[in-house]
Parts: structure tokens; sequence; C-alpha cells
DNA sequence: CTTTTATCCTACCAAATTAGTAGGATAAGT
DNA sequence: ACTTATCCTACTAATTTGGTAGGATAAAAG
């Protein structure tokens, strides 16, 4: 039960860009590794799966940084976890109408889906915005 | 983000003895195999890390039925959980005052610890016996 | 106009984890 | 004596994870 890495890496390279959220020049790829302590290759991948999702975009060209494609405050945890994986699913019952695969009623699945929904709302109601809020407000001290 | 079968496994198990809670023969591997369509051999090992556990005992020497240690009440699904996985921790920085390779203060760690104490608490909630209970009701309609 | 550099894009890969199977020992019941 | 249910240890195939490597492309710097 864990979170994978490229979700982590993800959240941090989005609160870099929600706090330069004014600044219309976006952030350079290789300033973000730099901060994240990971290599730009690697980054690749995770700005990759970014832009697939329609979360950040470049400024101009290629040679230009990154910006949020959206208002830091639009952009949920949950959006950001939804660029690298499926719908939450804790367990495979829960997928596509998926069914049990017991003789009979199986009354785990209502508790499945409770903490499943749980979850997923826990990560829909934190953004951007607040989330870079708290790191200016703890860096500030 | 799943939950593995083991775990999944093991709570219907756990289920099944929690509605044998009365029955002082206790439950067969065997028939609780049947019921819940996974080999003899496979639920093997996930009553060995319930045994392990000391969530389950037998009630007599070689051949006999399984019970529960406890009143049903007083299990869990956290504790079914953490017969097979360690502490919840659903990023590495959580685990044993695990530090974040990040430079700076990293505030994500706050938003992860809420979301992780969230869940834990979900399912330390959440007891076999109104599992069971909820079950009965059901089947019962 | 040449060199550098930052993004872009596709492969590939080693290690870890998952979801089991297999084989047999032990001991109780028939 | 035979069957059978639990117990115990190994092994393994498939998938996932967490990356690295190589090079193409295009913009900017000199
Ligand atoms: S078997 Fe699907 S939730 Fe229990
Ligand atoms: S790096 Fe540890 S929680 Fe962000």
């Amino acid at each position: 039960m864990k979170f994978n890495t490229k979700t982590r890496y993800a959240l941090r390279t989005m609160l870099e860009l929600a706090l330069n959220e004014e600044n219309d020049e976006g952030v350079f790829q290789k300033d973000i590794a730099e901060n994240q302590v990971v290599s730009v290759k690697y980054l690749d991948h995770i700005i990759a799966s970014l832009k697939a999702a329609d979360l950040v975009e470049n400024v101009g060209g290629k040679k230009s940084g990154y910006k949020l494609t959206r208002l830091a405050e639009e952009i949920s945890v949950y959006d950001i976890y939804r660029a690298f994986e499926d719908e939450l699913a804790i367990i495979d019952c829960l997928l596509h109408g998926g069914k049990c695969p017991t003789k009979h009623l199986c009354v785990m699945k209502d508790y499945w889906t409770g903490l499943n929904q749980s979850i997923r709302s826990n990560m829909e109601s934190m953004n951007m915005k607040e989330l870079a809020n708290r790191h200016i407000s703890v860096n500030d001290k």
C-alpha cells in the first residue's frame, strides 16, 4: 500500500510550478531536477506524463520553461495522481463494475468502496494553491 | 495504490471465522478455501500469517479447525492488514522518522501524513463483528 | 554559422514485489 | 494401515517499479 515515486516527484514538481505561477517565463526542467534531487532524465518521464495529462505546458518553443495549464487552485492532488494511474481502485473488485470472485455476496466490497471513496475525496479536496500557500508559510518562519 | 490479495483473502477468511464465532469446533481450512475460491495451498500462507500475528488459532491438534483468538469485535481491519504488512506508510518519507531527500523542508509531508492517518483510522475503526453483522443483514434479505 | 544546451522521444533494464505452485513432513482420525 | 488436514520450506513466473541510455530536435549563444 504505497504511492509510487513518480506521483511523489510529480507533486513536488507541480508544487514548484505553483509557487512560480506568476512567473511568465516558466520554470526549467533542469532547475526542478536540481531542487528535487532527481536526474534530469528521470524527470523527463514525469514531465512527459504531466504534459500528456494536460497539467503543464511549455511557455514557448523547445528551450522554454514550464507553466501550469490552469490555476493552481484548480489542480487537485488527485488530478496529479491520475496522470500516472487509472482511477483509484484499492482492490480490483472495484474496477469497471468489477465482480467479486466469491460465490456469495461479499460484504467487504461495501467496506472497500467506502475506504476508496474516502481516500479519493481526500486527494480531490487538496489543491496545489493550498499546498503552495502552506509551503510559503512554513518556509517564511 | 492497491491492497494486496493476501490481505483481501485474509479479510474474507476472518469474516468466515467471525461468522462462526459461536462454533466451538472452529472452521476447517479446506472449507474456507472452497468458499473463497482459492487453493488450499495458497490459503496455507494466508492462515500462517494470521497465526503468526496471533489472530487465529487451532481449536485442537493437527486436524482441527480454526477460531479467532479474541472477540471479533476486538479485531480491526487494520489488525489484519498488519499481519501482512508493516505499519501503514503510503510513502517512504513517513517510515521510522524517515527524512525527505529534498534539500528544503517538504510541505507535502504534512499532507501525506494526514492522508496516511485518515486511511489508518478508517481501518482501525472497522471491526470484524460489525462486518459479520452486515454480512448477516445483507444475506438474510 | 557553428556550438552548446534544453527539451523531446523511444528503448531498454535490473531489482523488487506479487501471486501464487510444488513437495513433502507431521500428526490426527477412520 | 490408510487417508486426510494442517504445517513448513522452497521455488518461480509474471508484473511492476524505478530508473538509465541514446539520440533527435530545435532554440539560443557566441
Ligand atoms: S471479493 Fe470482491 S470485495 Fe470481497
Ligand atoms: S520529499 Fe518527503 S514528503 Fe516530500
